[in-house]
DNA sequence: CTTCATGCAAACGCTTTGCACCAGC
DNA sequence: GCTGGTGCAAAGCGTTTGCATGAAG
């Protein structure tokens, strides 16, 4: 048998219209949003994008780590992260808006007390929330 | 028109065969168990009880701060917490099983951030999740 | 006997998937 | 012209609700 083209190993991620839309979309906003508000967003930007890429490129990009994910009242709300490292949010309940915060002092606590009742391979889920200023 | 009958404030809970089963089952276990997990087993234990009852009732006595719920993979546990106060939990991704944690460092660190971002009304969401000694 | 609880089935809201068509490269 | 992307419609999944029956007090 014939040997296998040896394909790179990158799944080949395509550019399209859709896909610049919401990466575009996300530079310019950062506060969390809906896969359905960013649905709506480009919609009535005229730069209309089936929900169901929509779905799929946030998933997409959460994956390859390049949106934060928060899950709330049931949704998933995405942004895109200014920093790479671990951090946390502190996230206005009536906006989205959101601040990253980063705690070593929680994190470090955390591990702590993971050890300390014999669990291994802890993580944490941490979010704040509030009403911000302008809101 | 007539008076009202001046009704005692409660909304009159009524003991019913379902509802001691529940809280009898949650008394037993104190490990995170979902609605569904906790149909089954007292559909096992032969104290059979429809799913709605079984959210019904957790949703009451959730709201009535009876148990503590958690949401993981986008679905919901329950667990009839100890400490009536404040707390968080250390919860074993495999099994459920939970350890009440109290954190005022982590709270007062919390209401700060919040505070020096101009927010307000503050409210915070943390867990600990890891894999247990027995897991 | 009145009121509330139960439980089935249907509805819900968010998300995922099947599949035919379309577009990068 | 392959290969992967898109988008509609339909399915999935946990949860909630409408409504007729049933039990508690």
């Amino acid at each position: 048998m014939t040997r296998l083209p040896a394909r790179p190993p990158q799944p080949g991620l395509r550019r399209t219209r859709q896909r610049a839309a919401i990466s575009d979309l996300l530079g310019e906003i950062d506060d969390f949003r809906t896969a359905q508000q960013i649905h709506d967003i480009l919609r009535d930007n005229g730069e209309a994008v089936g929900l169901t890429t929509v779905y799929r490129t946030l998933q997409a990009m959460a994956d390859a780590g390049e949106v934060d994910v928060i899950r709330h009242d049931g949704e998933a709300a995405f942004r895109r992260c200014h920093t790479a490292a671990h951090h946390h949010h502190l996230v206005c309940r009536k906006c989205g808006h959101a601040v990253e915060i980063s705690a070593p002092v929680v994190e470090q606590w955390a591990d702590e007390v993971a050890r300390d009742h014999g669990f291994r391979d802890a993580d944490h889920e941490l979010e704040i929330f509030g009403v911000c200023r302008n809101c």
